[in-house]
DNA sequence: CCTATCTTGGATCGGTCGTTCCAAGATAGA
DNA sequence: TCTATCTTGGAACGACCGATCCAAGATAGG
């Protein structure tokens, strides 16, 4: 009995992501997802429920299909700094060249967002994450005698990850890629021994 | 000849300015205005033009009357890098606490905004403007030898500039006060000599 | 006081917002 | 094949969007 979807709900997803990412959620209808996606609003709804629900998905989306794999990158690259060199090399060039330059972050966009619940949890997962990824390059980084003295690895990971967020930010608004590995530079130099 | 204005345009672009800070452009009506100011939408578009003309005066004066006076205490601050972490503990104390705890920055929010080239510009000018009051201090701090060896100038004062913005991004989220302090201590720490 | 000129309140414009509803279409078990 | 159940297209909902218009109100020079 009864009747199985007739498209591809991932695909969906997908497609709302981009536009989320690209034009933010208030300036996002669901006419434009209904457009983007070929879907009628019926199918739309019954999949993912409301707006709202739709955005926390195409986050969560994000989060696990293309912030984690970088994270996860960062966290198992054992060459220290240059490890951290090598995730803002990654960044910078995903942030300001090829399909998605000038998008920014779909993440660090949505601080700005009018806050939902489900969304906040989201974020403060993500920054967990990235920190705690850098903290596991700066330890490898401390125990290779890499880092100057007055540099706390704790502070140092946090300090890197708000780094990545006005990366991102800033890439959303003209930097040029040259500004912005400057910014990188500036940190990581100033952590070396 | 002719009739005089019934109401007080700074405040009522101050009124317009706290509501595009707090809630964004995207997700505040012109009724929201409306509200807020008391005002009828006639007087509105008389004054200041459509919602995007209002929306880059409201800005402009958020650069004027808020930004502007803490990059010049900045930039005269001749303590060196004391006067960056001076710098920063003005910023967390008003991003974490009072009557603006939580709003972060309106310059740094429109980033994520749809791009309308009158404000983008104004971003733009922004960015430069502290960027040079951190390199004031950073100079200062060189000539004092408070930097250590590997540090340059210019790169520094970009990297501060960007973590600016990220503390004013991640303010908006729920990022704790300490939270933030630590990235800022990470950044200053790893300057000093 | 009169009147020309600007400002103001409020109705109203077409369009779009997110959401709901229902009949028609599609599917899989009986 | 029949039927119960889900999905789909598309119309429609009330609410709000930014913007415009006009008559009424207010003002200052004459």
């Amino acid at each position: 009995m009864a009747d199985v979807k007739h498209f591809d709900e991932a695909a969906a997803l997908t497609a709302a992501e981009l536009l989320f990412w690209r034009r933010g959620v208030a300036s996002t209808g669901i006419q434009d997802v209904v457009a983007a996606t070929g879907l009628s609003r019926s199918s739309l709804y019954n999949a993912f429920g409301g707006k709202d629900e739709l955005y926390a998905a195409a986050v969560q989306r994000y989060l696990d299909q293309r912030s984690r794999p970088m994270f996860e990158r960062l966290a198992s690259d054992d060459r220290g700094l240059v490890a951290v060199s090598a995730f803002f090399d990654r960044l910078l060039r995903l942030r300001c060249t090829g399909e998605f330059a000038g998008w920014g972050c779909l993440v660090a966009n949505a601080h700005t967002e009018s806050p939902r619940s489900a969304v906040q949890a989201l974020l403060a997962e993500h920054h967990a994450v990235l920190r705690h990824a850098f903290a596991n390059a700066l330890t490898v980084a401390e125990r290779n005698g890499e880092l100057h003295a007055g540099v706390s690895v704790r502070d140092a990971a946090e300090m890197l990850t708000l780094l990545a967020y006005a990366v991102n930010l800033r890439s959303r608004s003209g930097a040029t890629r040259a500004q912005l590995r400057a910014g990188v530079d500036g940190a990581v130099s100033a952590l070396k021994v």
